[in-house]
RNA sequence: UGGGGAGUCGCCAAGUCGGUUAAGGCACCGGAUUUUGAUUCCGGUAUUCGAGGGUUCGAAUCCUUCCUCCCCAG
């Protein structure tokens, strides 16, 4: 596998994060005999004292990944960009009280659109990262068509993040670890002497990182102290901070404690989970216990939609679609579809669809694309 | 002011014919999982039982005084 070398004379940027996953992206790609440049993006500036700005390591592990594998490393900044085309759209959506995922658009606007635009400018004729997820290329009536596949490793497959890319933005990608399982990864990144092999994978926004969040998004969006109410006889339970503090099906942060009549006979007592929200009263509606049947709902509009194929799938045809990262791919159909506006049916119901997160269909290993919760 | 009842962790709440480290749930905190936000999982959380005094080898559990709250009567 390692040996085969097709990329012979071929100029590709990867995009190189100071984490495992890129660096062997990297590393691969220099074996396949690609001429490769490394490139570090700096997207946020916000906090560049905080203790939550890990991006200054991150920069000196990305350095010592890119020494290792002998290629160079750029760095540039798109702290704008990101924040006119990313962040600006997570704080209105939050506004509207839906609950966005940025690492979407993070994909499409800028990983796809700046960083690739920026590579090409460079010369190069393709970017990579190190996305668990795969590109195929395949001969339809109209000429080439590209397929975004699922990462190989099922457990840490990313194709819901990159659902928005379009057949432009795929027919410049390489994904080079989308065919590999992540210990092989971590394997392949020791036995190079890699010295990030070990480090841990890094969760939280893309190119903002991990930290308290609620307290982040209040230096964004202020309080804006409500009630919380029960769904189910419309009393008043407690007074919450902002109704964007708040996701459906969030568990943690309201603060109800024990409540004498909801009690069982073993004196027991339901968590209470976010079960909707009126913007308007600025009301925060929650239900007792997971299992609440308002939680859960078979049925859900998309919108915003993209198709990868650049054609829409078929409708009353069985796929499979994730309404959340890491959800099991549950058997749908789509009902009724417009050019931006879909109707999803699942087979089964589905816990706590949260609107603002994204829901991405699939057709076996094929992402087909999706859309927004409504 | 009479009569009755009750005061155990932030909230519910076991325990009250006295006896090793005061159940449990919710909340909260910490960790694990996780390239969003959530969810989930694991762990932690009252040397103390409204306050003082007393009985006892030993009390949250018995006696007593005080404080507070609730209900009924006025």
């Amino acid at each position: 596998m390692t040996d085969i070398r097709d990329g012979e004379g071929m100029k590709v940027v990867v995009g190189i994060s100071g984490g495992v996953d890129s660096a062997v992206a990297a590393l691969l790609l220099k074996r396949r005999g690609y001429e490769v440049c490394g490139l570090f993006m700096k997207n946020w500036e916000d906090d560049d004292d905080g203790d939550y700005c890990s991006t200054r390591q991150d920069l000196i592990d990305a350095a010592a990944a890119c020494d290792v594998i002998g290629i160079d490393l750029e760095v540039v900044n798109f702290s704008r960009e990101y924040k006119e085309r990313v962040f600006a759209d997570f704080l209105r959506e939050y506004e509207a009280g839906r609950t966005p995922n940025p690492d979407v658009l993070c994909n499409s606007e800028i990983k796809f659109r700046c960083f690739l635009d920026h590579a090409l400018s460079l010369g190069a004729e393709r970017i990579a990262t190190g996305h668990y997820a795969q590109v195929r290329a395949w001969e339809a009536d109209g000429g080439r068509e590209f397929q975004l596949l699922k990462g190989e490793d099922g457990g840490k497959d990313q194709s819901y993040f990159l659902y928005r890319l379009t057949q432009a933005q795929l027919a410049k990608a390489i994904f080079p670890v989308g065919e590999l399982y992540k210990r092989d990864v971590r394997r392949l990144a020791a036995e190079a002497g890699l010295p990030v092999a070990e480090k841990k994978d890094s969760t939280g926004i893309c190119f903002i990182g991990e930290r308290p969040f609620r307290e982040f998004l209040q230096r964004y969006l202020p309080a804006k102290p409500g009630e919380i109410r029960a769904l189910d006889d419309n009393r008043v339970l407690g007074e919450h901070q902002g109704l964007m503090y708040h996701t459906i099906g969030q568990r943690k942060g309201l603060g109800i404690g024990g409540i004498r009549d909801l009690q069982d006979d073993a004196g027991e007592h339901d968590a209470w989970y976010v079960a909707g929200k009126d913007i308007a009263a600025n009301v925060l509606y929650v239900v007792p216990g997971r299992d609440h049947p308002a939680l859960s709902k078979d049925r859900l509009t998309a919108l915003d939609l993209n198709w990868i194929a650049a054609r829409p799938p078929r409708t009353h045809w069985v796929y499979n679609a994730k309404p959340r990262y890491r959800a099991p791919d549950m058997p749908c159909e789509i009902d009724a579809l417009a050019p931006d506006r879909a109707e999803i049916v699942f087979a089964q119901p589905q816990w706590a669809l949260a609107p603002g997160q994204s829901v991405v269909v699939y057709e076996s290993r094929v992402c087909l694309g999706g859309g927004v919760i409504a």
